[in-house]
DNA sequence: ACGGAAGTTTAGACCGATCTAAACTTCCGT
DNA sequence: ACGGAAGTTTAGATCGGTCTAAACTTCCGT
């Protein structure tokens, strides 16, 4: 009982919170080139004063290198821990849904918990089990030990050639409803399809899942990464 | 990201610690009529001055009676949350030997951080998952859904009749040493053993198990229950 | 080139959980 | 029956993480 969680290595005082904070840097930073204090607050929903105050916290710890008024970057360590929580993140959504039937919408919320109290021991179990697995449900990279990200597919639905076979790679959402919804039109990883028509203006974005047609918003379309897939059906 | 964790349905602000400190007291409970400051606080390694200040906050939760100078009870309320958090202890322990080839040393630690984020969903999943367990691998009682704990043997190897068959039910111990060694003695729950003898004043009992005889001390042969077995091997 | 709006940081407070040091109870032995 | 030791509580501080309110920067448009 009480025993503090121990940390693998390196810096001792890394709490839930800070790996939040630094999460959230990591993938702010790969949206947008320079990551500001209300960035960071509307995402986490605190207020931007907490940020500011936590900037200098994580600053101190090397964890980030923080310029005051103009923005904030993780350095080499920072980066390094927020990509563990993100694999364990990833490996722990993976883990629930073939391991223990959730489905790719419950999992988003268990493993936002769940990726900060994983030991190393348990991580580790739980990647061999699933055969040292790169995707996560949603065909989220899961980072290596080493760091490494495997890359994925970049080109997304609303910006695919027509008339092509493709593959669904990546659903790039982690909303419960709106990845339900995606379920039942079949978008799911691994998923062929064919894009059939493209409204002009940001228009919806028409496409065929084997008989089913169906049209599609295009900022939805935005968040499905797909490839063109090689000659014929699964 | 950041979402607060949400709670079953009762009582909102209940935090890690606070079930710490109420399974604890629900312990201690069983073991000694008075419960007791100095004796919490040494149980979670925490100064008496702490414990104090907690219990009040518990008292005001209705979580405990705390009667000061006297000692401190759980309501029906605590007791009911104590009995949550046991059971998801137990059946994480459970799960990680079942399913992720955990040893009955490893998993106490593990299940300490685990119990206090399992989310009623995932309690559920993994419960199904078991089978609807009653045993955790320490042969302890895993408490039911209603709070309802099924009783097991009482009778321990210190004072168990000599040369009867006995089998082992529960081993009451969660040091990881302590579980190894007794794991190679193979004093394991379902083991079938005899008492050969038992030396006076305390002193260590000898059993046979298979055909190998050990010496035990007897405060070793306190922690492990035994029933008698029924009429002949497993 | 400069004034104001938007964004950001500082100052000060709060809450939960812990600590140390000092005061207070309890109770046991004489 | 009472004095002291052991146990317990109070008082006040600290730490992490958050907040509000006020001060300060930045930068854009005129």
């Amino acid at each position: 009982m009480a025993k503090a969680v121990a940390r693998k290595q390196l810096p001792a005082g890394i709490t839930p919170v800070i790996e939040d904070y630094l999460k959230t840097i990591y993938f702010m930073a790969q949206e947008q080139a320079q990551v500001k204090t209300t960035d960071v607050a509307k995402r986490l929903r605190v207020k931007p004063s907490s940020v500011t105050a936590m900037l200098k916290t994580l600053a101190d710890l090397k964890l980030v290198e923080y310029r005051p008024y103009y923005g904030v970057a993780l350095t080499p360590l920072g980066n390094q821990i927020a990509l563990e929580v993100i694999r364990h993140h990833r490996l722990i959504e993976l883990y629930l849904v073939k391991a223990l039937g959730f489905s790719w919408d419950e999992v988003h919320e268990e493993a936002e918990v769940l990726e900060h109290v994983l030991s190393e021991k348990l991580e580790a179990r739980i990647a061999a089990h699933l055969g040292d697995p790169t995707l996560d449900p949603h065909g989220d990279p899961i980072p290596a030990l080493d760091g490494t990200l495997p890359e994925t597919a970049t080109m997304t639905l609303a910006d695919a050639p027509l008339r092509k076979r493709l593959r669904v790679v990546r659903v790039r959402d982690q909303d419960a409803e709106r990845l339900r919804y995606i379920a039942t039109l079949g978008l799911v990883p691994g998923a062929h399809l064919r894009l059939i028509e493209r409204a002009p203006f940001e228009g919806p974005v028409t496409v065929r899942i084997g008989k089913r047609v169906h049209a599609l918003d295009s900022r939805l379309a935005r968040t499905i990464l797909v490839e063109e897939a090689p000659r014929h059906p699964s």
